[in-house]
DNA sequence: CGTACTAGTCTTTTT
DNA sequence: GACTAGTACG
């Protein structure tokens, strides 16, 4: 009995092909990651081969880190040489060797979105783009998904000499290329694209690693662009031992150049390729993957599957219909919280699944007054916070004093008295010298224009040094003491009055303590890989840290995860499928959704809550959508509920509909850019006339159906618009005017005047959980209150945005 | 040079 | 609704 017993007939075969190339077609749920582990543990065990001569790639570091620990599990000696990781740091790794063969410093600086868009926004204002016309964003978009293409600024600018838009963008990508060599920082598609860059252009370098990996493999092979295929090509090529595992139907991101043809061309490409199907499913019941099947069947051009699993037939999708947003949060919760009273649930075994971030908001408070814990994957990343950040650029300018980023970043933070026009001129004196900002900074006192300023950049210049040396014997974390000391950033948050500044030390110390996990995990922790490490995170890295809490995030970050207990939140036309999607006059984008939908459906293993709303508040808007038409494709008999009857159950008729009364101008396009004034408030109107057969219960005052438009109109009814408003309202020191006899509607938060509690009172913050009250102040426009938490803290806050509950 | 307020934008998803 | 960049003022 051999560990490969275990495998099914299908996995087995795919364990013991190992040589040539391999297409892995591996349904949802079906075992992939085993196969990957266990084929290497193959080559390895039975076939000899030296496990240096392995690489396994995958997207995540947490799913390489997955990998590499079940590696290591079975394949005992040796498995440390296995290179498992992402294509990110894969490339990393080749380039911090290499990368000086294409002219660069090999200690470069990783870009992430907001150094990227700095260096945008002063290369529009050099090139004199307005970008009121052209956006940073766009421009880098458009740049990203050049890169992701291997098309280089010269490519570019042939591809698109024609066309007004296009030849800026041309122009500003040459620029910007130019920066970023300048700063030596590289940004997220440059990883990829340099790398394949160095393999063509050194033969040598190319041969060296070719020889080295001769067996690879890749995880999540359909969500590979063309940059990471050519990539993964010239590696490959002279062994041609590559093995792919992807599927199809799980190809979710097309809006990052993930081209789904490289899976389903891989055959074209691999004539002698063998190809493997891995259609049992050890996951989920036999209800969730019917529904799952049902869904992704109404895609066109997908490689023909069907998950099948011997698994017991299961509950019955639920299915629940809400009239606000807000009731959906507060089922969701409620439904987890009783079933952790009630069955064997813990909270661990729960996820919430839903299709933008900005949904996580009203589930979070509703989560917050369950008392249930939970974590939000996504959204903000760590090290994408202010003040993370801030202390990063203090270490990159310390790192690389090449990255003029990260030195104007700190340059005047904490004030130093340091301005834009100073700043402005010591960046002409480094253009007319050719030398990088920090340089300029140095010899401040030959820069003659700025006059008596000088005196202010010599104490900064004169730290950063005292830095430098300190680092030659400081560990990384005495280092960054050092820096939270000498600048005096956390005195200065602590005296700051900001709401937030608790939270902002809060993350320093965060951050002090991953500082000291990478000493304690690295034995010479460099600065530059600490750096480099921080640079590459994803914030789904982080799942599995949290135990046991319910979690909160997009479907998809929760792609290759699954749970017991799913909800899928807010299926709604508009939303999930997204406007975006159905407006297009693409039917694959809807396809790509689709595909999601499918993600999202198969994360569950037993059990599958889908919730919708007739009225959510998006981005300040009242809109009201119609149940997905992905809940529509699901066969109702598999749900305890069905989807209201619709009187249009065609989503795109509304569409020509509203484009006829006017309300849509074309899709923007070329240089035109033609406005489109909020139109999808006005796409949400006229649907709340159209969809429902009856009237939704949410509307019986007729004028609360049209959101917030006609509010000021509405006299003494405030409730029906109030409740969608703001969650709990009824909690919170918020009261309407109108119920203090004043007669106008209004939402304003009150303040002195009308706080509901007082001092002595014991009132609960979102954050903080419950505390006595020991002070309040009034002020001009809004309170100071002083709360003493049983936990956190004293703290002192102001009552209009602390939301603070009387308990 | 720093601040405090206003106007405009945004997001659909992320390594 | 939330965040940010830009502007007017001290």
């Amino acid at each position: 009995m051999s560990i490969y017993d275990t495998l099914n007939d299908r996995q087995k075969q795919a364990v013991l092909q190992t040589s040539g190339p391999v297409l892995i077609l591996a349904g949802a749920g079906s075992g992939k990651t085993r196969v990957l582990t266990h084929r290497i543990a193959y080559l390895i065990d039975q076939e000899g081969v030296n496990p240096y001569q392995i690489m396994a790639i995958t997207f995540t570091n947490k799913a390489a880190g997955e990998m590499r620990e079940r590696v290591d599990q079975i394949v005992g000696f040796g498995s440390e040489q296995i290179w498992v990781s992402t294509f990110h740091s894969t490339c990393v790794r080749i380039l911090r060797r290499y990368i000086d063969r294409l002219g660069y410093d090999n200690n470069f600086t990783i870009y992430d979105t907001d150094d990227q868009k700095g260096v945008m926004k002063e290369i529009c204002k050099k090139l004199q783009i307005d970008t009121k016309m052209l956006k940073e964003r766009t421009i880098l978009s458009a740049i990203s998904s050049a890169k992701d293409e291997l098309i280089d600024p010269v490519q570019y600018e042939m591809q698109n000499a024609y066309d007004y838009n296009g030849g800026r963008i041309a122009k500003a990508y040459k620029e910007y290329q130019a920066v970023l060599h300048k700063n030596n920082a590289l940004d997220f598609d440059d990883l990829i694209m340099k790398t394949v860059e160095l393999f063509k252009t050194d033969a040598k370098v190319l041969e060296n690693y070719q020889e080295r990996f001769r067996y690879i493999m890749v995880d999540e092979y359909q969500d590979t662009n063309t940059a990471q295929f050519e990539l993964i090509r010239l590696l490959a090529d002279k062994y041609r031992n590559l093995c792919v595992v992807g599927d199809d139907d799980q190809s979710i991101y097309k809006f990052r150049g993930a081209n789904i043809r490289n899976i389903l061309d891989f055959e074209k490409v691999y004539p002698e390729a063998c190809v493997i199907k891995l259609e049992q499913n050890y996951r989920s019941t036999q209800v969730v993957l019917d529904a799952a099947n049902a869904v992704i069947k109404n895609n066109t051009g997908r490689k023909e599957k069907a998950l099948w699993t011997d698994k017991t037939e299961g509950n019955r999708i639920h299915l629940r219909q809400f009239d606000t947003a807000y009731e959906e949060a507060e089922y969701i919760a409620g439904d987890v919280a009783k079933k952790s009273r009630s069955e064997q649930v813990q909270y661990g075994d729960c996820a919430v699944l839903y299709r933008t971030n900005a949904q996580a908001r009203l589930l979070e408070e509703r989560f917050i007054m369950e008392g249930i814990p939970y974590d939000v994957i996504g959204g903000t990343n760590f090290y994408a916070r202010r003040e993370i950040k801030d202390i990063l650029a203090y270490l990159k300018t310390i790192d690389n004093g090449r990255d003029d980023v990260a030195v104007k970043r700190i340059i005047n933070i904490p004030k130093r008295g340091i301005g834009m026009t100073t700043i402005v001129r010591v960046q002409d004196y480094a253009d007319s010298r050719q030398i990088s900002f920090y340089d300029a900074l140095r010899e401040a006192d030959q820069i003659m224009t700025i006059g008596r300023s000088a005196s202010k950049l010599q104490p900064f210049v004169n730290m950063i040094q005292a830095f430098r040396s300190k680092q030659e014997f400081y560990s990384l974390s005495e280092l960054v003491k050092d820096i939270l000391e000498t600048t005096g950033y956390v005195q200065e948050l602590e005296a700051s009055n900001e709401e937030d500044a608790a939270d902002r030390i809060e993350n320093i110390d965060e951050l002090l303590s991953k500082v000291v996990a990478y000493e304690e995990t690295h034995d010479e922790a460099t600065l530059s890989e600490f750096l480099e490490e921080v640079a590459l995170v994803a914030d789904i890295d982080r799942v599995g840290e949290s135990d046991n809490k319910v979690l909160l995030m997009t479907l998809h970050s929760a792609k290759g995860l699954e749970f017991p207990h799913v909800y899928l939140a807010g299926l709604e036309d508009g939303i999930f499928p997204s406007y975006m999607t159905i407006m297009s006059d693409d039917p694959l984008e809807v396809e790509e959704e689709r595909r999601l939908a499918y993600v999202g459906i198969t994360r569950a293993k037993d059990d599958l809550t889908i919730t919708y709303a007739r009225q959510r508040m998006i981005r300040g808007e009242t809109q009201y959508n119609p149940v997905s038409r992905f809940v529509r494709e699901i066969p109702p008999l598999l749900m305890d509920d069905k989807p209201p009857v619709q009187k249009r159950p065609d989503h795109r008729e509304y569409d020509e509909d509203s484009r006829e009364r006017g309300f849509f101008k074309a899709k923007p396009f070329g240089m035109g850019a033609v406005e489109t004034e909020k139109p999808y408030r006005r796409v949400a109107d006229s649907l709340s006339d159209t969809v429902f057969d009856k009237p939704a219960a949410g509307r019986q005052n007729g004028e609360a159906a049209f959101g917030r438009k006609f509010e000021p109109a509405v006299q003494g009814k405030p409730k029906a618009i109030v409740r969608p408003k703001r969650t709990a309202v009824e909690n919170q020191p918020y009261i309407t005017r109108a119920s203090q006899g004043v007669g106008a509607v209004s939402l304003e938060p009150v303040g002195n005047k009308t706080l509901a509690y007082g001092v002595g009172d014991r009132v609960r913050h979102m954050r903080y959980g419950t505390g006595t009250v020991l002070k309040i102040e009034p002020g001009p426009r809004d309170s100071q209150v002083t709360v003493m938490f049983d936990e956190a803290g004293q703290k002192i806050m102001y009552a209009g945005f602390a939301k603070l509950v009387k308990v």
